[in-house]
DNA sequence: TTTTTCTGGCCTGAACTCAGACCATAGAAG
DNA sequence: CTTCTATGGTCTGAGTTCAGGCCAGAAAAA
């Protein structure tokens, strides 16, 4: 009885441990939350030593890795007390990389994140309008959809757009959940980065957000969810069609 | 501009990159598979070399693994052709370890993992319903039922409701599903080990099942969304009754 | 001003992990 | 029978990562 003719589980299930290096990682990682907007423009990162923590790494890994986005013109780093690193780029133009970067990954990856992203999201959505939210986290969420609404330039909607989503799965209080949408949102922007920005779409997804604020707020989960299905729904087919 | 004041994110999203060492998130994985029983009793493991690739790990590594699992009497290891790791552990009498092991995780993550379930699998019922499945996959996924209903001892019955769960997930197709949903089984698992088994629980549960299979064949993802999701729902609140 | 404290910059020795090769064994193929 | 092949068992040298301490600069606190 071979595991391999008994159940073909085994080669759905075994994934790999840890994809890269230590270091490869802390750098996508750091990158990622910078371009996502999570870090914005002349914000400061956390000192090195909570990076270290909270990414679980010791400092001089770390430190290879702040030493990689330094270089690469992501930021840049003072010493002494009130220093650090303060984040220097500017979300890019969307005109200068529609065709310069190939993405690396394949569009299956692409369709399964997209597959992916229509349930966490949803779901990510419904349980943030099921938890008790007290002032602070209500006024967060419209602060982060403000910031939606409020963006003129598209690199800057991008990253208020990242934020807003990332902030509905930070109130569904679920640790899953969230690195779940933040790791579909990092796989929809590099998708999003390869596609032409239009109006239209920016105003209804607007308007989306907009009503999944409020079903959320009410506490209407199911409502939160099938609005946040329908936005995904929309942001999908876009894709879809435009990149194949 | 500090990161912290500005950006109640920044203690959400950066997660650690690696939990463990590599050799111990080796024995982690392969011990919950063989106790998910993806390889069940009697089964043969795949080679090594095929092992420390899909987990993109050196042999040396992964042979430090097996050396635990070994040594922890999960599986006995011959040489030459046809030889290979043979998983001698059965499935525990529940009864041994109601009280005898107590989780390491917190209720916290209890309920983390449990919130997470209820939107993950549901929707790898609903896009597996979606799926074109061959003949192949349909037979699968009816014995994968089979085997949950056809199973006399608590233990056995354990092992085939995950892997019933699990082959749903995988039929769902995409990668981070499948991944999402082993996760999710991983921490029920540990769970439901700390809780006495009940018939009319595990009568109830395989009518359910026999309602998720119905609805996936019949490509009806609403329906199949739906009674997944009471499914974990029925699961949850026996859980959360039992374990406080 | 002086001291404290918070920050990045640097170093060392130990532990872990890797890639690749080679050996030993047992069954299959001829 | 002999040869081939698939498997686990072992070794080595190089690369990576770690924990922890110490230094240097700059701003806040006294």
């Amino acid at each position: 009885m071979t595991a391999s003719a008994n159940s073909p589980l085994h080669d759905a299930v075994l994934r790999p441990i840890r994809g890269h290096h230590a270091f490869e990682a802390c750098v996508e990682q750091l990158a990622m939350m910078i371009r996502l907007g999570v870090y914005p423009h002349g914000s400061t990162l956390p000192p090195e030593r909570e990076l270290a923590a909270r990414l679980a790494v010791s400092r001089a890994t770390l430190r290879e890795a702040m030493a990689a986005i330094r270089q690469a013109g992501l930021v840049e780093t003072t010493r002494g007390r009130g220093g650090g690193s303060v984040v220097t780029m500017r979300p890019p133009k969307p005109s200068a990389r529609t065709s310069a970067r190939r993405t690396t990954k394949q569009p299956d990856d692409w369709s399964d994140a997209l597959d992916f992203r229509r349930i966490v999201e949803p779901g990510a959505a419904a349980l943030a309008a099921t938890q008790h939210l007290d002032e602070g986290q209500r006024r967060q969420l419209q602060e982060a959809n403000d910031a939606v609404a409020g963006a003129s330039a598209p690199g800057d909607h991008r990253q208020a757009d990242s934020r807003f989503h990332l902030t509905v799965a930070a109130l569904s209080g679920s640790s899953r959940v969230i690195e779940a949408v933040t790791s579909v949102q990092a796989a929809l922007h590099e998708m999003l980065g390869a596609i032409p920005v239009l109006g239209t779409n920016i105003a209804h997804s607007d308007t989306q957000h907009a009503r999944i604020v409020k079903a959320i707020l009410a506490g209407r989960a199911a409502r939160a969810r099938q609005v946040m299905e329908e936005h995904c729904d929309d942001t999908a087919a876009l894709l879809r069609g435009l990149l194949g």
